[in-house]
Order: C-alpha cells, then structure tokens, then sequence
DNA sequence: GTACATGCAAACGGTTTGCATATCT
DNA sequence: AGATATGCAAACCGTTTGCATGTAC
C-alpha cells in the first residue's frame, strides 16, 4: 500500500526523520502515479515551497530509495523514480517517439528470466526492467522517423 | 566482417578520412574482440600514440556509431562500445558482483519481443539490449553479497 | 539539547565543444 | 589548396558533497 499513513510510519520505524521536504517529495510521488525524473520533482516541489533545493531532492530520492519506498527506474540518461508498490510491480516499456511510458507485467519477464537462468545458468535480475521502442501511436504515425 | 579492409574500404566510400587514431581506435576495438569503455579504449591508445587525446577517442567511437561501425553497448553508467558484426549480433549479460559479461544470443530477446509485439501493441527495440544479474560463479561463491 | 536535515555553493566526473593548428585527400 | 581532424583547454550538466545553520525528536 503506498497511502501516506503507511510510508509515513515505514519512516519513523526506521528512525527517520518526517521533515516538510521529505513528506512533500513524497506526496509529489505519490499523486504523479508514475515514474518522475529528478527535476520534475524539484519543479513541483518548488510550487509548494520556493526554498527547497535540488539537493535535497537528491538526497531524500536516494535516502527513500536506500530503504526501498522508492525504486529507481532506468528510463535513459537520468534518473527517475517511483514509489515502490508491491502490490502492483511492473517493468517498463519507453516509447523513443515520445517518450511516454507504459508498465510492462512482470510474467513476460519471468518467463523470459525463467530461460535464461535454467539454459544459461545466469540469474538475471528482473526486479527492475525498461525495454525501448515504439508505441502503437507513434509506429503508425510515422513511417521512417527517429 | 569485421576485418580492417572492410570496415576501412566502408569508411573510404562514405569519404570519412582515415587518420592515424580513427584506425588506431578501431584496431583497438577489434583486437580487444568485446566492447570497451572509453577509458579502456583510451588508455590503450595512448601506449601506441601517446599524444593522443580522449577527446578524438569520443568523437571516433561516436562518429563510428553514427555510420554503425560501432555499436554502443549499455553497461551501467558509462559509454562502451564494440565494433559492430552484422554476423553475430548479440545482447549482453552483465554481473553485477564481478562485473564480467557474457554474450546472449538473439533467439531469447525474440521471442520475448514477439510476445510484447503481439500482445501489447508495443513495438520493442530488440537491438542492443543488456540484463544485469549474477553469473553462476558469482552466484554460487557469494550468498548475500552485493 | 543533540543528532541530523537543509540550503547554498562548490566540487565531481564523464562527455562535449570552441578554436587554432596540423593533416588527409 | 581546401575541407576536415586533432590536441588542448574550457565548458557542460546531472549528481554529489562540505559546511554552517536550522529543525525534528
């Protein structure tokens, strides 16, 4: 579950402290629902409160993700970040057209990871997967383009 | 194939210069037989021409890519490239505890596209793709290690 | 009260670029 | 001779870090 009450108390468990950036950080991805990069996090988190700076937004992404509330997500050059919900994991698929990206089930990656580690005897890690290409809009909207 | 008449008489046709470095770098890579990070390649250029600078390895190994006598290989955080074999494509698997990585032939990824094709509209770029996981030494000779 | 988080500014590291000179064709 | 590649140094940009101050507990 990744309402508030429960990350919040993930938190102080642990002995971390609850300060105003981190719950904003949080609450920002908490309401995108997806994936978000570094500085669309900071840009949000500037409407709420003008003073926060990147740093912290660094540094609470990596902290959150230390302790798996967030998982870091491979989507090209930079970093992004989701909260982690275990109930609902997913892999990704980026569309190089546009850029949208849509969530991947995990059974097409297990079968997948099934095959590699029994005939190849490599344990691949699927916890966390991003697959290029193109999306049904963009590969019939154009034809010989990037 | 991937012998130097070959990939010099491509460059010939597309009026590229062949200079010293560009086939310095591309011997590099094609005596080294797998892909290489830029400080790898780097570095054994500079045994053989020491004046040579890192900058002219970057834009070689990008300008190579361009026309697709490289290939760039995904391996974590930096560049590496390998030179590009029509005969043999293949995918790579990288350990994350020794760092080693192994080949993957095609026929996984295909199937594994196909599915994602036919199933959810997307059309995955199957090109040059990299897992990331434990290869069976390291998996056996480590139980809880990173 | 004290350990820890923040803001700010500077550092970092891989990669790219501007420019004058050297080189390929 | 003319177009282009190189070396050098500086810029770039995403990310991290050091430090003095502020804050959660």
């Amino acid at each position: 579950m990744n309402d508030r009450r429960t990350i919040f108390k993930t938190l102080r468990d642990l002995g971390i402290r609850l300060t105003p950036q981190r719950m904003l950080i949080l609450d920002i991805l908490r309401e995108g629902n997806t994936h978000m990069g570094v500085e669309e996090v900071y840009a949000k988190a500037r409407t709420a409160f003008p003073y926060i700076d990147i740093a912290t937004v660094y540094r609470t992404l990596n902290l959150m993700k230390k302790i798996d509330v967030v998982t870091e997500v491979a989507m090209g050059e930079r970093l992004h970040f989701e909260l982690t919900n275990p109930d609902q994991k997913h892999h990704h698929m980026v569309c190089t057209s546009c850029g949208k990206a849509f969530n991947l089930a995990p059974e097409y990656l297990e079968r997948f990871g099934e095959q590699i580690r029994s005939d190849l005897s490599f344990e691949p890690d699927i916890r966390n997967f991003t697959i290029k290409g193109k999306c049904s809009f963009c590969a019939e909207h154009l034809d010989e383009a990037g």
